[in-house]
DNA sequence: TTAACATTTAACCTAAATGTTAAATATATT
DNA sequence: AATATATTTAACATTTAGGTTAAATGTTAA
């Protein structure tokens, strides 16, 4: 974990738009694939990538798997950026 | 340009090395190069794609091309990142 | 236990990213 | 003009990422 895991997982778009997504509340990973023109595989790959970096968590229910944002993991990114940006607290 | 660019340029630890040295002044490409263990061509490279991501801007001087850091395009991301926090403001 | 459904993992393919060396370009100096 | 220095670009090799299909796993329910 941590940035270099953060910063490759974002940048992807299919990954930020499944973030996006799941702002609103957690979604299984059969919902989250129809939102896309990829198959289930390569969504399953992405969301594990996404696992990895700690920015989802997924809990299995029954024969659904539940994910959901955890954006605990994105305060490091903002920090490193702020620090890049000249750290002035303000700006 | 854009969120695309910004978070592929950062994804990668050398590039993000850069930045970070930038940070204290503007740097030629062969004062870049002597911190790396990779060949010339090789940060020429990673210098171009931060250039594209307007990360950092060049200007010639003399036989030197000078690097500085731009951190406008942050703001993007930034504003992203925190909008996908929850957008609360604070925290 | 078998069938059906949800999801992941494996095997494979292609495209993109990164590194290398060698050639090209731009400037400075003699 | 010729040479030296700084940097980039081209050509190529290797690795990594992302997509596909097919097989495997886990769960539910008949």
């Amino acid at each position: 974990m941590g940035l270099q895991q953060t910063l490759k997982a974002l940048s992807d778009p299919i990954r930020r738009e499944i973030l996006n997504m799941l702002k609103s509340g957690r979604m299984s990973a059969g919902e989250i694939c129809e939102h896309f023109p990829v198959t289930g595989a390569s969504i399953s790959r992405h969301l594990s990538v996404l696992k990895d970096a700690d920015l989802v968590r997924d809990t299995r229910e029954g024969q659904f798997i539940y994910y959901q944002i955890n954006t605990s993991v994105l305060e490091e990114t903002m920090l490193w950026i702020a620090d890049l940006k000249g750290d002035n607290d303000n700006d």
